[in-house]
DNA sequence: CGGACAAGCTGA
DNA sequence: CAGCTTGTCCGG
């Protein structure tokens, strides 16, 4: 006796289902309880042996061939609810379903669950926001940046089988702690792969919303602004967007906090839960804006007078610049002209009366090449430049923090860093964005959004309201709406303002791109039918760009063609474009 | 993906 | 025309 079921192999680069034999006797030898669609095998396919999952059982026997025996069952995979959640990703990003499941397939084989551990729903008596937002079926809530993920963790918890996301690792091993010694039956992703499919309320980062759990009783996706939620490369999924579509076919009420929601949160229909208007406010920071616009760009132009009076007086102070380094480069004052050498034309910096060469320390008098002005500016000192002028400056020793270095523990109270600083730094008494206008106005379509997320972070660090923290902003751009958002602690405001220009501008989500790039992208965007609502640009840099309003045309669209050979990337909504 | 097989290119 | 590269097809 033997059956036939249906195998999707793990080559994602195949795409492609064959149906084998299963005997009895491999049947028996399997290590798991039952075989299911998600189960794992090892199959021959060409002279190969491979991974599998079952994604199909009892299929009927086709006539014309004769099929190929499973070769042996290997363990228990993702459920089958998520083996069809995988056909639901593929064809939202235009993904392969091999690339999903594999995200949902522990790095080791499961021979068998452990026992289901009793999931006793905890009572939660009191009346916070986090109980009564998961009263709704669905809800995007806005807090204040203070962090409160236990309280929420707790309201989905209580539910039952809770899926819940952080944003990094850091919080999600943090809140893991806080809910087992809360006396809840918690796993981690992806560590406690098998607990997690066996029931537990599950927490980790983007991969968890592709966490085993069979059945979700609730979706709890904290700081959704966060943008480690969505994968940068093809497919561009979003944890978010996975984790709402399985609270949806579950029936699962699901919750998303930020203290300022992405545009694509506020816009799917869900309603939008705030605190106590007053009660938000307190929970940001205060701003202190420092408008650069009336300022001579002085020499050493990085640091205003007031932030220089806060680096004197205040004792931690963390200040953000995003670029490394320590290059120097002068303008004339006068016409604007880059000081370079007269025979190399490598760029000179400024020191003192002396333009003088980073590289071998030649130099010549400060006085300009094209109009003879001897007034020039500093200007784009990188973090590096900037760490060795504060310690000067202040003459108290500084870190250095960017992405790539390995510093163990900050034990100096002054740190400068790109935007890595902000998520080393757990508390301080001041964070200062030296070049706050870099990222205001970054040629990038989620810049304004980007920006308010890097301000979420400082004024965590610094505290709300009722802190003495502040977060200090030298821009020329003081009027913006991101700045004006921090500061009256409505990010509210900022929200109404961006979904205009991306409507005006036509940009994501008010509008749906594609962006198709790789050697194959022109004749794959050659054999893509043109049809209403569906527009065709590029190439530009080798990337093309196709857009509609409608997310399903779309893709429907692309899917439709005929995959070329060679090299071929094709990005939903990514988050740079 | 990776093997099979065919069509295309080179060289003595 | 052998011997190799390059391309296309296809797997149960």
């Amino acid at each position: 006796m033997s059956r036939v079921v249906r195998v999707l192999p793990d080559q994602p680069a195949l795409d492609k289902e064959f149906d084998y034999r299963l005997t009895e006797e491999v049947a028996e030898a399997s290590p798991c309880r039952e075989i299911s669609i998600g189960t794992i095998v090892r199959v021959d396919l060409r002279g190969r042996r491979i991974r599998g999952w079952i994604t199909e059982l009892d299929v009927e026997e086709p006539k014309e061939i004769t099929l190929s025996e499973i070769k042996k069952v290997s363990g228990v995979g993702p459920p089958a609810s998520l083996v069809s959640l995988a056909q639901w990703a593929s064809d939202r990003w235009l993904g392969t379903r091999a690339h999903f499941l594999r995200t949902a397939t522990h790095t080791r084989i499961v021979p068998a669950l452990p026992k289901t551990s009793a999931s006793d729903k905890h009572k939660v008596v009191t009346q916070t926001l986090a109980e009564e937002s998961f009263r709704r079926n669905g809800a995007v809530v806005r807090v204040a940046p203070s962090i409160d993920d236990f309280s929420f963790a707790v309201a989905a918890a209580s539910r039952g089988r809770a899926l819940i996301l952080a944003p990094t690792l850091a919080r999600a091993q943090h809140l893991y702690v806080a809910m087992k010694r809360a006396g809840f039956d918690v796993a981690l992703h992806p560590r406690d792969w098998p607990q997690s499919a066996a029931g537990s309320i599950t927490i980790g980062t983007r991969s968890a919303a592709w966490a085993p759990i069979p059945k979700l009783d609730a979706v709890l996706v904290l700081d959704e602004h966060e943008e480690s939620y969505q994968q940068e490369s093809a497919p561009t999924w979003n944890a978010r967007d996975v984790a709402l579509e399985r609270a949806r076919r579950d029936k699962a009420p699901w919750v998303i906090t930020s203290p300022s929601p992405s545009l694509e949160a506020l816009t799917c229909g869900a309603p939008l839960l705030t605190e106590d208007r007053r009660r938000e406010r307190d929970g940001w920071a205060i701003f202190d804006l420092i408008d650069l616009r009336d300022r001579p760009p002085s020499a050493g132009s990085w640091c205003s007078e007031e932030l220089a009076r806060v680096l004197r007086k205040e004792s931690r102070v963390v200040c953000v610049l995003n670029r490394k380094g320590r290059a120097r480069l002068a303008y004339c004052e006068q016409c604007g002209t880059l000081a370079r050498s007269e025979t190399s034309g490598k760029a000179l910096g400024l020191e003192g009366d002396e333009l003088v060469s980073a590289l071998d320390g030649e130099r010549r008098p400060a006085v300009c090449d094209a109009c003879s002005s001897r007034r020039f500016r500093r200007a784009k000192l990188g973090v590096s430049g900037v760490a060795e002028e504060l310690e000067l400056l202040t003459r108290r020793p500084v870190t250095e923090i960017t992405a790539d270095d390995e510093i163990d523990s900050v034990d100096t109270d002054l740190t400068v860093g790109t935007e890595a600083v902000l998520h080393r730094i757990s508390a301080a008494d001041a964070v200062a964005f030296l070049d706050f206008d870099q990222e205001l106005l970054a040629p990038r379509y989620r810049a304004a959004e980007e920006a308010m997320a890097l301000l979420v972070r400082a004024s965590r660090i610094v505290g709300g309201r009722a802190n003495s923290g502040r977060v200090i902003v030298q821009t020329r751009v003081p009027d913006h709406p991101v700045l004006r958002a921090a500061v009256n602690g409505d990010p509210g405001s900022l929200a109404r303002t961006e979904l205009d220009i991306r409507r005006q501008l036509r940009q994501p989500p008010e509008m749906n791109w594609a962006i198709v790039s790789g050697s194959a992208a022109e004749e794959f965007v050659q054999k893509i039918v043109v049809a209403d609502g569906l527009e065709i640009m590029g190439p530009y840099e080798g990337r093309w760009r196709i857009r509609s309003a409608s997310r399903e045309l779309l893709v429907e669209h692309l899917k439709a063609v005929k995959r070329p050979n060679g090299r071929l990337r094709i990005e939903i909504n990514p988050l740079r474009a």
